[in-house]
DNA sequence: GCCATGAAATTATAGCCTATTACATTCGCG
DNA sequence: CGCGAATGTAATAGGCTATAATTTCATGGC
């Protein structure tokens, strides 16, 4: 793969953009093993470097996890973006709810990344990869096609949410057994769905109905 | 805290039982820090016995962390269990995932260590580790007082588990926040219960009605 | 064109951790 | 009592993170 140009303007040393190829390189590591599988010394081996030189472009490798994980949920958040926006009969939210379950079992490693380790729950509130994580849940909001506003749009958001996730976390660990295995995770999800829109619009009549 | 009785039957040695404080110091450390938190060797020396000395009760790290795994879940059940038993107001299935919620976020570490770790993932179906999760399961179908019956009753039961992991694992990140984070979290799981209630019955009135 | 400058990378090194091997101790059973 | 197995120790190898001191090299001012 060749190294995608540099995001900085100047950066055309020895290497020529190792902070790109680094992350670009944790990235496919972690997808295969998971977090606890990058390590700076077998990545600068693999990117022909010296084992101390990603060190000019983070300060450890937590440092490195960050950024790793920042582009995780920029591709990520693509590739909701582009589900929610392909035309299809599905409702938006079911296309955003397949998409993000597919993402979760196939890139099983980057999905933990993002939402299993202790890498996002360090981050403070204003950080970059906090700000990513919130963009996902805008996302989320805008394919809400149901007429709730304010309160309770988000808390629906929130739950379904919760369940997507909780879905994709106990498909990975092998949890989706028993008879309960014999409808397909994608069935699930959409009764997830489903479940969502039925006592959302109950919750709207109890509140006065929809404007 | 007294050791427990040895599980294997011999085993009052120079130390007295290091193979069962192995596993409690290091759910301890755990419950701080997370998976990644414990060191063998940190372990040893807090006991006060040599560094390579865990390694007669365990063949390498990822046995220690499969045992502190498995007591995890025994300690998750029986949290679980005394919930669901003690009389409420409250239907089980509220007390259960209160229960829940409440262990996922005060034993955070731990959590991540039962759902959120490779270990599990990588420990086959009919192993000691999965087996306790699948306990877990059957806390949570037993708690499920609605009629339904079958495949209907576990979906139900594996929607609720997922949306309830779903909420301590988003919670634990930090992603409940704005203006959702203006309804507690305690009520968040309520009214996903809530839902779950009204989702089954509509389920079960589709499907011809309670027996 | 030439050199000063500083970013990028390297060699060397310290320190922590896992894990193994060979050796010592202690229990408990015949 | 003594032998064997279970338990623990000492010594050691090897991997990883991270830092310090040093070298390379593109670039901009002169």
């Amino acid at each position: 793969m060749p190294p995608r140009l540099a995001r900085k303007p100047v950066n055309t040393y020895h290497h020529g953009d190792l902070r790109d190829a680094l992350v670009q390189a944790a990235l496919a590591e972690v997808e295969q093993g998971g977090p606890e599988a990058i390590s700076l010394k077998a990545l600068a081996k693999q990117l022909g470097v010296s084992q101390p030189a990603p060190y000019r472009h983070f300060a450890d490798r937590e440092a490195l996890l960050e950024a790793v994980t920042a582009e995780a949920f920029r591709q990520f958040n693509a590739v909701l973006r582009e589900a929610v926006g392909k035309p299809s009969k599905q409702s938006k939210l079911s296309r955003l709810a397949q998409a993000a379950l597919d993402f979760g079992l196939r890139r099983n490693g980057i999905y933990r990344l993002m939402f299993a380790s202790r890498t996002m729950a360090c981050s403070p509130k204003g950080s970059e990869l906090h700000n990513a994580a919130m963009e996902t849940f805008d996302l989320l909001l805008e394919s809400l096609e149901a007429p709730a506003v304010g309160f309770l749009r988000e808390r629906q958001a929130l739950k379904i949410w919760a369940a997507l996730h909780g879905v994709v976390m106990l498909a990975e660990q092998g949890l989706l057994t028993g008879q309960v295995a014999q409808i397909s995770r994608e069935e699930l999800v959409e009764e997830i769905v489903e479940q969502s829109k039925l006592a959302l619009s109950v919750a709207i009549k109890a509140a006065g109905g929809p404007s």
